[in-house]
DNA sequence: AGGCTGTCTCGACGTTTTTCGAATCAGAGA
DNA sequence: TCTCTGATTCGAAAAACGTCGAGACAGCCT
């Protein structure tokens, strides 16, 4: 699985605390940016958000490649790509049943990106 | 290569409705993909995330490039590109008064990314 | 077994990104 | 005015990225 030896993952920042302060409340340091930094770089394609979305709103939690790759205009290796590259950014998970792969987000990992980014009301700024 | 130039922006959605159907509730379509996209790739950059790290939490609600500048090991104009791909990606503002210039957060856009990768409360964490 | 289908890995390509030094622009002050 | 400092733009080089086709692998079904 981990073919790098990262000192730090997104899933180990995750395990730690049930969440964190946000950006706007507390400064990052250096290695926790280095850690969430790639979580947020996945996102940063609009192909990849896509996947993540029908991924993260599949009725039933889960969401077959064949199921994804039809929805775009690009082959499926492409896709597959994406899909590691997701993966390795610890916020989907892959889980082969028979011929098939099914992908799920990792809702926890999820949860605390989008605190990351929440800024409370803005008079308490 | 060179798109057109965008449809919409990352402040046109913002304007259109105080928030959004988190990706994990709806299905997000391909423009609206393409549109936020490049708010997450920009916070993909370690540099990029410290420094809208520190410009949310500025506590007067801004700071001056001369306080981010010298925080990093990198080089002036590095530092303002950074800057300049977190302004077009509309994550920040800026305003120069007199020598110096100064960034603020966009709290609006910050809280629409948020709540777009917040998850629910589903039974399973 | 053999073939078929779904998914992933590999190697390659053109494009984009990150970074720098040099040059330029904007304003303050002598 | 002329100079100094802070910030940005420009031009270039190396690295990373998105995409593909070909091939490999895994598990079905005759």
């Amino acid at each position: 699985m981990s073919k790098q030896a990262p000192a730090l993952t997104l899933a180990d920042l995750n395990a730690g605390k049930p969440c964190c302060a946000p950006i706007s409340e507390q400064r990052i340091p250096a290695e926790t940016a280095a850690v969430l930094a790639p979580a947020f770089k996945a996102l940063g394609d609009p192909v990849r958000l896509q996947l993540m979305s029908m991924i993260a709103s599949a009725p039933a939690g889960e969401i077959c490649v064949c199921d994804l790759t039809p929805e775009f205009d690009l082959s499926g290796p492409t896709i597959s790509h994406h899909l590691k590259t997701l993966r390795e950014a610890g916020l989907v998970d892959a889980e082969r049943r028979g011929t098939w792969v099914y992908y799920r987000a990792r809702s926890g990992i999820m949860r605390h990106l989008a605190s990351l980014l929440h800024i409370g009301t803005p008079a308490s700024v």
